[in-house]
DNA sequence: TGTACATCAGTGAACGCGCGTTCACTGATGTAC
DNA sequence: TGTACATCAGTGAACGCGCGTTCACTGATGTAC
């Protein structure tokens, strides 16, 4: 038999890391079934491996806790814009390039994905507006992004940010619609929005800005 | 003094009637400020004026009173949409008169519209299932009613279809935004959906069907 | 119309339970000398 | 290197509380004759 070996010592902090980091798993585990506003200190405590008051020693509540995923939720979103208007420019590929990253991206985090969804109408106020702060702000990133395109030269800063929001809106829904579908729905709506995605596109090259 | 008048005696239908709506009232406004899965059956009845125990007369728990409430949130939308495309023809006036309609029944039904943005990606299955189907059947009924238009004339029906859903989910998107926003906000919220709308329908007038 | 019985919406008390939060504590990790 | 003290993440017990659900009941409404 070959002996246990001794617990190699960790230093204090990143034995609170990794506490921290067990209480926000498990609470996001639990919250592909149900609400934040439904979940509780003990169960979430039970889950991750401590006693219930071991809990503050990380967050006030579980609002407190919320709000730190829902920045980890939208924390890689930025970079996966910038990577898709990176590459070349037409806009057909850019498309086709935005719903699969969209696609892979739900199908790697969907249980923040969910979260997302649950939370960002929920009834827990400090998650729901930093959910609402964070789509926001990707929303205006996307209007600089545009900003950039030649397609685009001569619009006004309104009216990009005006189709700005119906992008990130339409991708926004179709996450959420990808997440909650069963794998065999997925290549359809993965269509249809790549479809509902090139008729705005058409619409915008023959807008005319007032 | 006037003496106070003999309650006048309610038939025992009647009676029970009243109960139930006074619960399925109290039940909204408490959601207001929260989600179903937070919500709690004494809460309800004690805002209601019933005992609790009283509650199960009428439901079996609250996700059967949620999944009413989604009916009843759902019920007049379907008249709304025939009301706006029986008017007068032109696109233009076609989204005009769309907005000032959802505007209108945001205004009216606030809570009703607020329950459903909680509860459309919300933790009670039951009643996130009515509000996905509904909305589906909203999008159906949308579809065969751009069929009759004369501008899409040759579309497919899988592409009126697209449409339709483009439609509705802007709708949506923006019913829940206008419930949130303070009033200050609600005319800018209704300009950029009109634009949208407008960029939608002439995307779709290049539109050329596969 | 009057009387005797049936119905059943709503009650109030009771149950066992899991909750959020607090508290003084423990013992491993960290630090000063 | 060794020793004495400080820190503090995590514990376990305790608290009071409101919860969902059940139950036998009450009394107004409804019905049969």
């Amino acid at each position: 038999m070959t002996e246990t070996p001794a617990p190699a010592p960790r230093s204090r902090q990143a034995q609170k890391q990794a506490s921290r980091r067990a209480l926000l798993d498990a609470a996001l585990a639990l919250l592909e079934r149900q609400n934040l506003s439904g979940l509780g200190v003990r169960e979430v405590t039970r889950a991750a491996g401590l006693s219930p008051a071991g809990f503050y020693r990380h967050f006030a509540d579980l609002a407190e806790l919320g709000v730190v995923l829902v920045q980890e939720s939208l924390a890689n979103l930025h970079e996966m814009v910038r990577a898709v208007f990176a590459g070349s420019g037409d806009p057909e590929q850019l498309i086709d390039r935005s719903v699969e990253v969209i696609d892979a991206h739900v199908a790697e985090h969907a249980a923040y994905i969910r979260f997302l969804a649950r939370e960002r109408h929920g009834g827990v106020k400090p998650v729901r507006d930093a959910v609402g702060a964070e789509l926001r702000h990707f929303a205006e990133e996307l209007a600089e992004l545009l900003a950039l395109r030649p397609e685009l030269a001569g619009w006004s800063a309104g009216d990009r940010r005006m189709l700005a929001e119906l992008y990130v809106d339409r991708m926004v829904t179709t996450a959420l619609a990808l997440v909650e579908a069963d794998p065999a729905e997925r290549a359809a709506i993965a269509d249809t929005v790549r479809t509902q995605l090139r008729l705005i596109n058409l619409g915008s090259r023959h807008w005319k800005a007032s």
